[in-house]
RNA sequence: GCGCCUGUAGCUCAGUUGGAUAGAGCAACGGACUUCUAAUCCGUAGGUCAGAGGUUCGAAUCCUCUCAGGCGUGCCA
């Protein structure tokens, strides 16, 4: 709908345009919004008051024009109006709206996909947490946000990939297969002091036991370095399995699974240091591999090879940037933590000196999760084991209860998850009241079917509902194609959650004021529609979040 | 010290490229079920948008400074 009101807008500035009224100038800056007040009509757009400085004329004179040439079009709008300093209040004939119902209808699942992204290749890159641990509550909100996101740009238009980094190698890893093997050595007897940033979670004793089962006291015979690697490798495979587990029961799902060590099998590791190096982007100091950062805005230049030969992490991840890249992907999101918002800058410096443009290449920064149990903050810790799993959190509040609160938040802020709350099965919990209202309108059809009657756009006349609460739940339900769309194009998928608040609220309102199922057969057969609309935006809503819409509650 | 994020009603938070009288939920108070799910709805009350300047037709939104909280600032990942 505000496409399309849009488009008459444009075509109504490029007509004044052509004839001199206006100077050129980009159509796209034209848009129209919803205005803060109904009385304000159906749309509004501020345009006359952005080009009236350009045209040399006042915004009044610009809107008073610009209402002239609208009013031609008696199709969709009944009246424009010119108000305070310069807006054009846009009035549709409100049978429009109800048309709105017919597309939804018509198609189902559908509504609110676009092509907006004109299938553009977009990457997101989320999760990407070490095989040291099971995820934790942090990332769970990387999760849920990185899996609505690509279900929302996919939805937007966009061919999108998900994908899971798996940082296979390096010290962190050695790390884990040292905790391993002092847990198991332990088992067998003999005491060691534990490595000391090693992995003090009771996961690394489960871990050591399996591994006791299957090798028995096989390690004990076995070199230092022989043994860690059993261990890193046993460790790290039962982990991995672990955490895809848990992205699974929280419907999470990833393109593909790219891990680190892959860089170095397939040289891509050195392909991209001789890169560097061949665009004079690498020099060599005091005994150590620079990459010059600085020279694209970063604030020093960063090691690529340390000082004793060993690569740091930044290498790897370029080489795995130009792999991005090289697989012809046009726009890259990582979704980070916001600890690492310092890296920010020499990862755009690498992109750029990956000859790419600064726009392709976006990291979401997640801020922290902070829980509250029992009215009280819980810590957390990662390296002492201290930390509250995302198992616990789907098993303790389930899956669609624990993907909406972490969407609640705009990612930029911090995010409190409150467990008392989340298990509180009423009105202070929104997930239950949006998943009220979907089977509340399922318990509406069911009912309707025992009695014969089934939505259906034949012979329904939809211009009753052009008034009042009806025409306030169809306005909203009207909107969600564009809501869509900025949740993509901003990156910012938290919008989904917060509409999906806004038609729960018409729904409930529209509910408890009105009846759909009366004697009236015409107005019950178009309610029918509505409400079976309203189901159908709720439902897809709530897909793209990864949340479920039961049929009764 | 420097950098990033945040500061909006008692609490938790929205606020679409700068737009019209700043909005929800919870908590408080008062109402609505013989009628499709009361896990719901309606109403009342609640604000110096942290503070001070600036930019302009117009600022919660953009710029500068100050204050407060969080996170960074490694040849860790």
């Amino acid at each position: 709908m505000k496409d399309k009101v849009e488009t008459l807008l444009r075509t109504a500035l490029s007509r004044l345009i052509a004839e001199g009224f206006l100077p050129e100038f980009d159509l796209g800056t034209a848009s129209v919004t919803t205005p803060p007040n109904k009385e304000f009509g159906d749309f509004a757009t501020n345009i006359a008051m952005v080009v009236a400085k350009k045209a040399k004329k006042s915004p009044r004179d610009v809107a008073q024009a610009l209402q002239k040439t609208l009013m031609d079009n008696t199709d969709m709008l009944h009246r424009v109006e010119v108000a305070g300093p310069g807006f054009i209040n846009l009035y549709l004939h409100p049978f429009l709206w109800s048309e709105v119902l017919r597309e939804i209808v018509a198609k189902g699942r559908d509504f609110g996909r676009t092509d907006f992204g004109a299938g553009r290749k977009v990457q997101v890159e989320f999760v990407s947490a070490n095989p040291t641990g099971p995820l934790h509550i942090g990332h769970g909100r990387g999760a849920a946000v990185g899996d609505t996101l690509v279900r929302t740009l996919a939805a937007a238009g966009f061919d999108v990939q998900a994908e899971y980094y798996i940082n296979d190698i390096g010290n962190q890893m050695n790390n884990l297969g040292l905790s391993v093997l002092a847990r198991y050595r332990e088992l067998h007897g003999e005491s060691e002091p534990f490595p000391q940033t090693g992995y003090k979670g009771d996961y690394i004793r489960d871990i050591a036991g399996d591994l006791a089962r299957v090798h028995g006291k096989g390690l004990l015979q076995m070199g230092q370095e022989e043994a860690v690697a059993v261990c890193r490798e046993f460790a790290a495979e039962a982990i991995m399995r672990g955490i895809r587990e848990d992205l699974s029961s929280f419907n999470v799902r990833f393109d593909r699974w790219f891990s680190e060590s892959s860089l170095y099998r397939d040289h891509k590791v050195q392909n991209a240091l001789e890169y560097l190096k061949t665009k004079d982007l690498s020099y060599e100091d005091d005994g150590a591999l620079w990459f010059r950062t600085s020279a694209f805005g970063d604030e020093k230049d960063r090691v690529l090879r340390k000082q004793d030969g060993s690569l740091t992490y930044f290498a790897p991840d370029i080489a795995y940037h130009k792999d991005k890249l090289d697989r012809g992907f046009e726009w890259i999101i990582d979704i980070w933590g916001a600890d690492h918002h310092g890296y920010v800058p020499r990862m755009k410096a690498a992109i750029a000196a990956l000859g790419a443009g600064p726009d392709c290449f976006h990291a979401l920064l997640i801020q922290l999760v902070s829980l509250i149990r029992d009215g009280r903050p819980v810590q957390m810790s990662t390296r002492a084991g201290e930390f509250v799993t995302l198992r616990e959190i789907i098993d303790e509040v389930g899956k669609d209860v624990a993907r909406y609160f972490f969407m609640m938040r705009r990612c930029d802020a911090q995010l409190v998850f409150d467990l008392d709350l989340a298990k509180k099965k009423s009105d202070e919990n929104p997930v239950f009241y949006i998943q009220y209202a979907h089977a509340r309108i399922c318990s509406i059809l069911k009912n309707a079917a025992e009695t014969g009657l089934s939505p259906t756009l034949e012979g329904t006349d939809l211009h009753l509902l052009a008034l009042g609460d009806d025409l306030d739940l169809i306005r909203i339900l009207a909107g969600f194609p564009d809501i869509v769309v900025s949740a993509a194009s901003d990156l910012e998928p938290h919008r989904i959650a917060f509409y999906l608040l806004d038609v729960a609220t018409a729904f409930h309102r529209f509910y408890n004021r009105n009846r759909v199922i009366s004697d009236d057969q015409a107005q019950t057969a178009a309610r029918l529609v509505l409400v079976s609309a309203t189901r159908q935006v709720i439902a897809n809503a709530l897909a793209i979040m990864g949340i479920d819409a039961p049929e009764s509650m």
